[in-house]
DNA sequence: GATGAATGAGAATTCATTCAT
DNA sequence: CATGAATGAATTCTCATTCAT
């Protein structure tokens, strides 16, 4: 028929319908868990017709590897943006930045990160050492290291370290008072960590 | 009849026979994931039949968390035998070796640790918080701390905090040359982080 | 597409599915009782697949209550239209009217009722008390009661009797030349009961 | 080992047994229905062993046909011992007493009667014709006919009408009175049946 | 006789995926 | 693009029955 007013679209963008429905699965995966989580419960949370699942995604293996892809970037912006602030030449404060934009980003995605980087079937055994923000971190000690301002050994071991000992105290937070006093401690235990005086 | 020697029998003692299910679960679980391995699958491993399998677990589940059980039991007491044998006053002996232990219990089980602890649906948010494991090493910290060999704000949030990088890097290991390598360079951020003299 | 006439519908109307699994499940009922009837047998004989049943029940405990209903509005039906061509005050042709629609109702769904009626689990005891047709039949002795048609201490009673009586002789039915000599004894029976004169 | 003093025999006499299995089917079938009743509950149920049943009865089925005859066998001696305490010519007090003995023994075992004559699986269309019980009132209905008592078409279609009009009052009870007064009804039913003069 | 571990066929139910409309 | 009825493979779990001890 006609122009029909006032009706919302049927079809939205799709980039808006992906979108939708990671949203849709995010929340279920938080809630449920990977596995427990059905496609129709993801579409039925977007508003869509179970069908129209297959439109944006090929099984629920892809709605997580975006998923994954989706929070890589965003904390990676986070941290980025963050640690681009500092002066070049002030590496404590640079791994302090880095630290705290991480802890900060993990406390809005943690749970959904530890969800979509591990609950996926054949792990891929390498925990949390295959991933962006590590290789970020990587580059953050090695250059610091580079430049004099702490001696690491292997930077790559010190940010797998770190990346994971600051994980596990996100994921436990919750115990500590504010996101303040956490990110606190964890600068304090990254600056043990490369030798730099603490606070 | 007779002595019958070379006939197995049918009827195996109930805990060998759970462990026989047990060993069956893990293998598949470490090549296929939890979720992804089938009940069947475990009892044609284990050699019974399918029923069988409910004559000792409940559900999937089950095997998870004896799984997870025998784990911590293993690498507990790999490590407190470990940990028993440096004289009570050698605090940095202790937490090397209790570092050292840990890492080398991890080496053996790491994965299946991985499995056991995290593949189970509805994970517990608390990552790996809540851990026997980490309660010992808390101790050890506390009474470091307690001894004056060690200054710690907060030995639980340390312990976590180690735990985790532990557990990470060894996830990881595999790049590195002999666990003797690895463990020692464990050792090393482990006594800066408490800000003890390293190597 | 043209109009394709000779191509049924995969896609059939909800109620039509719904009546097609029904009728195949009243069918296996009867030939093998409830219990030793499954989803899958239900579902090809009604032509669709396995999974269909449960677009449509819960379980098979579902299809029966449905079965239950699907009966007592068909026998219900004819009754009421039965009595109702009776004019009022005759109150003997209208228990005749009664007894003998319900007989040929039953005459064509009694084995049915039967199954559904009490071959499920935990049979609630009530037998054939709890029965809206007992509830018409009772309306109706009260009624003739009140009208001094007949005399009785308690209609309900007299209803669960006459009832459990008329449900007993036609399940035995076969015996009896047609379903009219049958009638005309449960009515002379019915007679009796009342007080009325018999034929 | 030797005389093993102070331990309950292992093995009771075998009819023992089969009674204690039948009591606990029984119990079980009340309470649960038969088909929700599994054989380790019976044995259980019983303080056998599983295997056990085998040796006493070859199936479910069988413990239901065996509680079917001990059903029968003790509300038909219920009846034929208070029948014949009437003088063989009082016919109305012989049918009253038939009755009364009748609904006695109902209301101990009805619900069980109910249960093994109904839930087994072929149920065999037969409803409540097919009883011992149900012969032995057309025999005295029959035996009344001869004897001028009362008038009756076809006695077996009488004993049938009266029998199931029996069950199904007695199932119904608890709504009425004592069992006296459920009697009393029952009678007066029955009489008005036979055309015998109510109280 | 008695036991109870072991069996394995069988049933219910779920859910990712397809496809005609 | 969107829909959602239909599919059917796959999985879990139950339980009657057997049999070596």
């Amino acid at each position: 028929m006609g122009a029909d007013v006032a009706s919302k679209p049927r079809t939205k963008p799709a980039d808006q319908r992906r979108d939708d429905l990671m949203n849709a699965a995010e929340r279920l995966f938080l809630d449920q868990g990977v596995a427990a989580t059905t496609i129709e419960q993801i579409t039925s949370g977007a508003g869509v017709a179970k069908g129209s699942f297959y439109l944006h995604f090929t099984a629920k293996e892809d709605v997580v590897a975006a998923l994954r892809l989706r929070f890589a970037e965003r904390v990676g912006g986070i941290i980025t943006s963050a640690v681009d602030r500092i002066a070049t030449g002030d590496w404590g404060d640079r791994l302090a930045a880095w630290l705290t934009a991480c802890a900060e980003g993990y406390a809005t995605f943690a749970t959904l990160h530890d969800m979509v980087f591990r609950d996926v079937p054949p792990p891929t055994n390498a925990g949390l050492a295959d991933n962006p923000l590590i290789d970020g971190l990587t580059q953050l000690l090695a250059a610091g290291d580079a430049a004099g301002a702490w001696r690491l050994e292997d930077p790559r071991f010190t940010a797998i370290f770190l990346f994971n000992a600051l994980h596990g105290v996100i994921l436990d937070a919750g115990r500590y008072g504010g996101s303040d006093a956490l990110a606190r401690r964890i600068v304090d235990h990254g600056f043990r960590l490369v030798g730099l005086p603490t606070g």
